[in-house]
DNA sequence: ATGAAAGCGCTAACAA
DNA sequence: TTGTTAGCGCTTTCAT
């Protein structure tokens, strides 16, 4: 492919006046803008990125870390992500870490290298001291799950205060049998919605029972199947169970109707992030929505601040209880 | 951060010495190795990708296009492309089109740009012209689903084989008024499995009746909703769905089930895919397995192959009928 | 308004 | 085995 010096020849200039074109400046004759323009058509010329990115030290790429692609959590975030970045001149490398320390330290090499500008991160604590190192040279926000070791900026919702309203919604339904099926508590969600269901509790009064709170060690359909089954072998079973994710709360679904218990009759169940399968299921599940897209293009902006070297505050958004046909 | 000259000087050697010992030369002696190693460690040295790239005009990175992230189709075949890609030292651009032109467009000049090295693209159509002119200079696959213009090849399955099979299970257990739930039809997946659809039917001496037939404009849980809605007032009622996608199939399901008719005993359906959800339904999906991981794998394998000047092959890959509960 | 030239950080050909 | 040096393609001073 032609590059800016063939250009210039045809056109009959310099290279720099080349680049002033290429990059819209405006002290250049209408005339010799022309001349340029019509080079750049004939020798279909796009300039290389590498090589601008190189002399101008930036590469407008955004790295974007998720846990996992296949959870659909995700899915509205990275859209409100990649709407924003887009809007301003980035691209994003969406980036699957398994959570992975492994995997995530050559994300955070691509960082170093400068083959990306900045990284959102969702999944901070695999890599903890790697993380704050890496967040003081560079440009770092965390998105939904944060650590506040190393004072790097976020954005995220209420957990604990979600947890609790969606709690009490239970036992303003007269539930007095809540079981928690949790999510690893190495996760600051997970710690947060524990806090919100205890206090709930034990404001209604109350016992935390601890044989009604179950962990999985990951998110999976199957893992909300397996604590299902195991909160119903329980002497004293739960009447109620609040899952931290949709996803658990659906693999609880499935363990209860096939064993041919009824929702939310025999057992109400309460999800938490509204996945667009938490409609299909039947009966739908009751949710705590978080504002996905919002929080993937504040991440986005925020980013996009600090890499410009402007000074961003993390924020917490607005939550909302969605009451379907499970409780 | 430091850069290779002040690595050399304070080794005391040339840029050249650090370049070979960062590229694991070996003519290098082994006391001039360590010096560089350790000015290389004290200065935090990382080499600038930026730099090598454009030295070496490549990026090392595999733009990934995909319709939506959102639908867990394509999950397991990004994790196919990501794990191959690693491998072999690459790392992958995700990109969301939402089959939209212009999104799309922004992508194929990332290539152009020499940005990343190739493409593995899953919606060849959207800008077919425009594919193909980029096919032409720069090393494209297409996965999945495929164009045969423009000789660019691809790794999938067979689509027309895979749906008569799934229909000719449903006619097997005595299904004789299936209904057809299918996408648009500008994919060349829907046009097969419509194919394979009709000469199942056919070669039972089943009439093809085009009431039986409706058409989604997109991919999402709603619309297969919406598509058994119109099917459940059509005059001469089917017995048997085939979806082209689990999506779909989902979506058709709940409907049937919130007008209280039993799957399979009122209508048996099944679906395309074996996305994880399908196992979540109540009853289970019966459903068409594809080879997802390796797909992506074999187009990660294909792509990288084509970037080094490799000839590389078509190739279809073998699916699979998961019968479950619902048929 | 335009051009000449330095330099971003690296690799590799050539020389020693 | 090691060093010198010419680029890769672009942007941006500094002259003119």
């Amino acid at each position: 492919m032609a590059n800016i010096l063939e250009v210039a020849k045809m056109a009959g200039v310099s290279v720099a006046t080349v680049s002033r074109v290429i990059n819209n400046r405006k002290n250049v004759s209408e005339k010799t803008r022309n001349k340029v323009e019509q080079a750049i058509r004939e020798l279909h010329f796009e300039p290389n990125v590498l090589a601008r990115n190189l002399r101008n030290s930036e590469s407008r790429l955004l790295l974007v870390l998720i846990p996992s692609i296949s959870n659909p959590f995700y899915t509205e975030i990275i859209n409100g992500i990649e709407d924003t970045a887009i809007e301003q001149g980035y691209n994003i490398l969406l980036c699957e870490t398994d959570s992975n320390p492994e995997r995530e330290a050559i994300y955070f090499n691509l960082i170093r290298n400068r083959l990306a500008d900045g990284i959102i991160i969702m999944d901070p604590t695999i890599n903890r001291e790697n993380l704050i190192e890496l967040a003081r040279m560079h440009p770092v926000v965390q998105c939904s799950e944060f650590d506040e070791a190393g004072n790097i900026s976020y954005v995220t919702i209420d957990n604990e205060l979600a947890a609790y309203q969606a709690v009490k919604h239970l036992i303003k339904l007269g539930q007095r049998k809540i079981a928690l099926i949790n999510s690893d508590e190495r996760f600051l969600y997970a710690r947060e919605r524990r806090r919100g269901y205890e206090k709930a509790l034990m404001e209604a009064g109350l016992p935390i029972e601890t044989s009604w709170i179950y962990h999985t060690g990951k998110l999976g359909f199957e893992y909300g199947q397996q604590a299902m089954r195991s909160l119903l072998n329980v002497k004293n079973l739960p009447t109620a169970i609040f899952a931290v994710s949709d996803i658990l709360a659906i693999g609880a679904m499935k363990e209860i109707l096939s064993r041919g218990l009824r929702i939310p009759d025999d057992i109400a169940i309460i999800g938490f992030d509204k996945i667009s399968f938490s409609n299909m299921t039947f009966p739908t599940l009751t949710t705590v929505a978080q504002p996905m897209y919002a929080m993937g293009s504040i991440s986005a902006k925020m980013i996009i601040n600090k890499i410009k070297g402007k000074k961003v505050e993390s924020i917490i958004l607005d939550h909302e209880l969605i009451i379907r046909n499970s409780t």
